[in-house]
DNA sequence: GCTTTTTTGTGTCCTTGTCAACAATAAATC
DNA sequence: GATTTATTGTTGACAAGGACACAAAAAAGC
């Protein structure tokens, strides 16, 4: 195996365990709520004015998903949705109480994700956290050049633009 | 953002654009194959005696799911199933002509994307690339301990070992 | 202004994966 | 060697998400 395909193997399996690893230690903490819902919960807060589309952009799932997703959160008394005055289309989300109730908890959570891996970010240099980024961000920027070319709605079915 | 939760941030972008970006292709070349299916015939290919157990293992899902897919591919006549005759227990899984055809065409698009990310990976210098491996190196074994720490079977429901 | 195109959100059907319970076999314990 | 425990694979009910089709509103073109 040649080093490119090695480094993205080895990143491949860090993903698959920490998502495991965090979902399992969510699922714990916050019983009854799933990491989808969560993750949209957390999107909610740091992002004014979310709604369906930009949440679907952000986490590479269709419109379609997220509404039902959504749909549920406000259900379940964790958001709310309000639109503007000059727009009537648009619907936006924000937090409730109890929604900001979970995101506080899951802040907790996501320091002491941080504690558990600070052994492992305690050994890595300066310099090699610049490496890091520096192929990070070449290749983020390459990749939405590439979706780019497609010309296709990453929020949508497949053919929406075939 | 510190640069630890920068770099996180930046991989959790970047698998999200490949995995939407190489499933987008995969699902135009191989109609009727999705990622999940075509992942499995390469790992049975890649891997002698792979039974449920082990595919479970190795991608993080219940057996319950893998038992479902590999049923699937049977019938789909891309994979064959065999026993030994010490053991009554364990199913094991081999490709058959018309999946090893499959396995090809991943190939294929495996060196394409690899193509189509060259441009990235030539910038990186050898000694970015072992600034890399050593990271993910000791992230690995660091969540690998972590998760055995749970003491938790990874292949099953979640309640299973509480 | 009116028409056409695009954007936004939703509903229905279907696929995929989890959860939980289970039977069959193997391994461990006594 | 008999009994208990663990492993392996399967199934059915359910939940999450995608595919596709649609209506309503906004934006673009004329």
């Amino acid at each position: 195996m040649n080093k490119e395909e090695q480094v993205m193997t080895e990143l491949w399996e860090l993903f698959n365990k920490k998502m495991w690893l965090d979902g399992y230690k969510l699922k714990n903490r916050l019983k009854g709520y799933n990491p989808s819902e969560v993750h949209c919960i957390e999107f909610i807060e740091e992002n004014e004015d979310s709604n369906v589309t930009k949440l679907a952009e952000s986490f590479y799932m269709t419109r379609s998903a997220i509404s039902k997703l959504t749909k549920k959160l406000i259900e379940k008394g964790l958001i709310e949705s309000y639109q503007k005055p000059e727009n009537k289309k648009e619907i936006y989300f924000k937090l409730t109480k109890q929604g900001h109730g979970v995101y506080e908890v899951h802040e907790e959570l996501h320091k002491e994700y941080q504690e558990r891996d600070k052994a492992v970010f305690e050994q890595i240099t300066e310099e090699q956290y610049n490496s890091m980024l520096c192929f990070t961000e070449k290749f983020n920027k390459h990749l939405d050049s590439e979706i780019k070319k497609l010309d296709v709605d990453v929020t949508s079915g497949w053919r929406d633009n075939l």
